[in-house]
DNA sequence: ATGCCAGGCACAGCCTGA
């Protein structure tokens, strides 16, 4: 069967993690790839290795912080959003949305909110809200809809090996579940999830305590399908190989395939 | 309660991440 591959990967630096990206692309090949932390300022974007890779790419960078691009093999996305609706005082690159091979894509790389309580978790869940409102016009949109990122969410306690140190974390909040369960409700289906109802799946291990060599993981890259196109849902899953390599990002990237 | 590791920048210790 013809499918489309669509991928959210958080690089923590694509400078540093670009020999990992392109070793990536080339085994995996997504058709389109989200990638979030660039860490870097748009002219540092380095779009001549990644088009010499087969991609076409958009980005929206910033120096030392945060950043997102989306990257569509063999052709060129086309921008539909740079940055949330719903404050134009918020300077923070935490999404873009682009039409690529058929689907519309919004790459997103939510705050992470710690420490909580306070303005950074205040400023995570204002994000959110603008998530969910955004979402509100993309489900109703008609398109087929991807929205793929690091959403700093752990939906549930299933979701994390052990949440005991995490009891406090702005990724286990009630608030954040909550606003990420009333996302969900609009009609998205969390595609990791629905594709391995009973299976434990992590996507981010921390450099610490060899969290990755003991897989104490948390699940917080996800990909979101708008209803019509959670029909064709063929497989997804995490290339976790790309988390063992030396000097690897913390995040591995995140996949589904969806029936062409 | 904090550090544990890592990337980026003021290239020397911070800040941020999650």
């Amino acid at each position: 069967m013809k499918t489309i591959k669509v991928a959210t990967y958080n690089v923590n630096g694509i400078r540093s993690r670009l020999p990992h990206l392109l070793e990536w692309l080339a085994k995996e090949s997504p058709d389109v790839a989200c990638l979030q932390e660039l860490k870097a300022a748009d002219e540092s974007f380095p779009i001549a290795e990644i088009r010499a890779a087969g991609y076409g790419a958009l980005w929206h960078g910033q120096r030392s912080w945060n950043g997102v691009a989306i990257l569509a093999r063999g052709a060129d996305p086309v921008e539909k959003r740079r940055g949330l609706p719903g404050n134009s005082a918020d300077d923070q690159s935490r999404y873009l949305e682009a039409a690529a091979h058929g689907l519309v894509v919004g790459c997103l790389y939510l705050p992470n909110g710690n420490p909580q309580p306070g303005p950074k978790f205040d400023y995570k869940l204002a994000w959110f809200d603008r998530l969910i409102e955004h979402g509100k016009a993309l489900h109703g949109s008609g398109e087929a809809v991807v929205l793929a990122g690091d959403f700093n969410v752990v939906p549930t306690d299933f979701d994390i090996y052990d949440p005991k140190s995490w009891r406090k974390d702005a990724l286990l909040q009630p608030e954040s579940r909550e606003r990420y369960g009333r996302l969900l409700a609009q009609g998205w289906v969390d595609a990791l999830r629905a594709r391995h109802p009973e299976e434990r799946i992590y996507t981010f291990w921390d450099y610490f305590r060899q969290h990755w060599e003991r897989n104490s993981g948390l699940r917080i890259d996800h990909l979101l399908l708008d209803g019509k196109l959670g029909k064709r849902l063929v497989d997804a899953g995490v290339d976790k190989w790309v988390r063992g390599l030396p000097k690897a990002s913390d995040h591995a990237p995140t996949w589904v395939t969806l029936s062409a």
